[in-house]
DNA sequence: GCCGTTTTCGGCCCGACTGTTTTCAGTCG
């Protein structure tokens, strides 16, 4: 609404402020209300990018519940800014003008408008920029959301590989948010390095998987893939590829926040390079060049969130080395075989983590009874299960395991550990090492029981517990519920520890200080569940964890074996929340696991 | 509107692409 009203040239760093402002308060560990309880006025202003007018206007909607201001803005304004603020490539000047010659003051207007033809008199406009708002307003209605990391990924790993493969590509890489692995992707930018722009630009833009050019200059083009997602290309010269992959890995802020860092060391920082006073290149063939020559440690693409990394990065202790990498995992604890909801037995499971993904044990743990859509299984079906994988263990320490389903995966789903094991593939020919525990995914009962008593479960190598059912109750008795549950010595790990389904549903209400807590205490561990559907915990409730010291482990859920493919998801969640190799306990070998867990 | 080892005024991250107002404003990432 301000850069719709003023003509002042300096509105645009007054809306900055307040841009900056939210970003700050949404990345605050803690809440805005608790500062302002605790410290109240002061407290606000102590919060970086949080001056006297802004941390005033908090103090007002934190006992009003509104800002005077904004409702003044509001009531000049008269349009419906909200409705606009998602509709792409048009912006507040845009609809200022509109509404200034026509009147328009929301979406359905704007459509009638544009489509009897009434912008293209208004000076500055034409036809074809009528038609293009049209075009925007059509695809705005469609909703194209976020997709989720999980899906894009294999199509973004093919396209990636493909311009690398291509004459005259020195590197290419997917960068933006899937290099960052947020969960989930807004769109897709390939940074690839050449000095034969024009000949990649050509190339990419007539790949089948495109349906639509969006845009197209000498060194960026955008297009449209037919699965609706937007991709971005930057072509860009081998001694540049450093600081334009930095560019584009983003985030915004994370990029931002560099170059305010260069420019505090007399630097000037862009895609291009890092240059000096005297216009001289210093940095840019290298990522990692580009950091160093700002003084800071590389920093993992994960983090990149101006979320405090960068000042870790200054104090040169090597900190940031130590999140876990993509091949630490040792083990899965959460794997479903056929005997309930899962599609293939456990020998194929096994044999899927253990060739295919490197792994050394599994878990299965199959829904126990009163989960009936998955058909659950009840006691005596438990401990016939461990049975069978105690034989099953006595097959492969004699070597007799079973090799012949030799599993073929889809190439954008292997992890970097299954591409390192295949190459020594010969020395894995012993099947020894790999172990099966028994296992059970336990349903948590509403009053925080479970369904299985607890001289079954004991007979078990490990358990994880779960909520299925309930969702709507309350956040108090939620957590109590759950809390109940890790306090039965019995419980290991509480699986998917708040029920989310990315673009799905929200979960269930829990109150996670208590929920990590409570893990502490009863050293119960709490799961990052890795199906990209689930990554639950999320980034900031695994920070959180990481905070308190609280141990986690990162399961597939796998119900195929393909599905160990997600493990990588799971741990570039756990990046992003900060983790170490120390704070994932199935990074241990078996036996360090097993006398880590609680029982 | 925020901020300060160039400090209380005068700056504020930066470049590419688009359309069209042929030199630049608007928008985006």
């Amino acid at each position: 609404m301000l850069e719709m009203e003023e003509e002042n040239p300096n509105i645009m760093f007054k809306v900055r402020s307040y841009k900056t402002a939210s970003d700050v308060i949404r990345n605050l560990s803690s809440g805005i209300d608790e500062i302002y309880e605790d410290n109240g006025l002061k407290g606000l202003m102590q919060i970086p990018s949080i001056g006297k007018a802004i941390a005033s206007k908090i103090e007002e909607y934190l006992m009003t519940g509104k800002i005077k201001y904004l409702e003044e803005l509001k009531s000049k304004i008269s349009i419906n800014v909200d409705e606009f603020y998602d509709l792409e490539g048009i912006g507040p000047k845009t609809i200022k003008i509109i509404y200034d010659n026509l009147g328009v003051k929301d979406l359905s207007n704007l459509e009638k408008a544009a489509s009897e033809g009434k912008l293209r008199n208004i000076r500055g406009f034409s036809e074809k920029k009528e038609e293009m708002i049209l075009n925007k307003i059509r695809l705005l209605k469609k909703g194209r959301g976020r997709y989720l990391l999980g899906e894009v990924y294999p199509l973004v790993k093919q396209i990636e590989t493909r311009l690398l493969n291509f004459e005259g590509v020195k590197n290419a890489v997917a960068a933006g948010s899937f290099r960052r692995m947020k969960e989930t992707i807004g769109d897709i930018d390939f940074v690839v390095a050449s000095n034969e722009s024009k000949k990649i630009m050509d190339y990419f833009i007539s790949m089948p998987e495109i349906s639509e050019i969006l845009g197209r200059g000498t060194s960026k083009s955008f297009v449209r893939l037919n699965n609706g997602i937007d991709a971005d290309l930057l072509v860009i010269p081998e001694d540049s590829f450093g600081s334009a992959l930095q560019y584009f890995t983003g985030s915004k802020e994370h990029g931002v926040a560099m170059r305010k860092v260069a420019l505090g060391k007399g630097f000037h920082l862009n895609e291009w390079g890092i240059f000096d006073e005297n216009q001289k290149k210093v940095a840019g063939s290298t990522e990692e060049g580009v950091y160093h020559m700002l003084d800071l440690e590389w920093i993992p693409p994960e983090i990149r969130e101006n979320n405090g990394e960068i000042e870790l990065a200054k104090n040169g202790g090597k900190r940031l080395s130590r999140l876990i990498q993509y091949n630490d995992l040792k083990g899965d604890l959460q794997v479903h075989s056929n005997s309930t909801d899962g599609t293939m037995s456990i020998e194929d499971m096994a044999l899927a983590a253990k060739e295919t993904f490197g792994l050394e044990y599994i878990a299965i743990t199959d829904h126990t009874k009163s989960l009936k859509l998955t058909n659950g299984l009840d006691d005596s079906q438990l401990l016939d299960q461990a049975n069978k994988i105690s034989e099953l263990n006595d097959r492969i320490k004699q070597g007799r395991f079973d090799t012949k389903p030799r599993l073929s995966t889809r190439s954008g789903l292997e992890s970097q550990k299954a591409r390192d094991e295949k190459e020594k593939k010969t020395k894995m020919s012993d099947n020894k090492h790999f172990k099966i525990l028994s296992a059970a995914e336990v349903n948590i009962m509403n009053d925080g029981s479970l369904d299985i008593p607890n001289n079954v479960l004991d007979k078990l190598d490990i358990v994880g517990a779960a909520i299925h059912s309930s969702f709507s109750l309350p956040i108090e008795v939620q957590t109590d519920r759950l809390l109940k549950a890790m306090e039965n010595p019995s419980i290991d790990i509480i699986f998917h520890p708040t029920g989310r389904r990315i673009n799905k549903r929200e979960g269930y209400p829990v109150n996670i200080e208590k929920l990590l807590e409570n893990a502490k205490k009863t050293s119960t561990l709490l799961e990052i569940d890795a199906h990209y559907d689930r990554l639950d915990l999320k980034d900031e409730y695994v920070k959180m964890a990481v905070q308190k010291d609280v141990k986690l482990v990162i399961d597939s859920d796998a119900h195929h074996p393909i599905h160990f493919a997600f493990l990588t998801f799971g741990i570039g969640q756990a990046r992003r929340g900060w983790a170490k190799k120390s704070d994932i306990l199935n990074t241990l070998p078996l036996e360090e696991l097993l006398s880590s867990i609680k029982r």
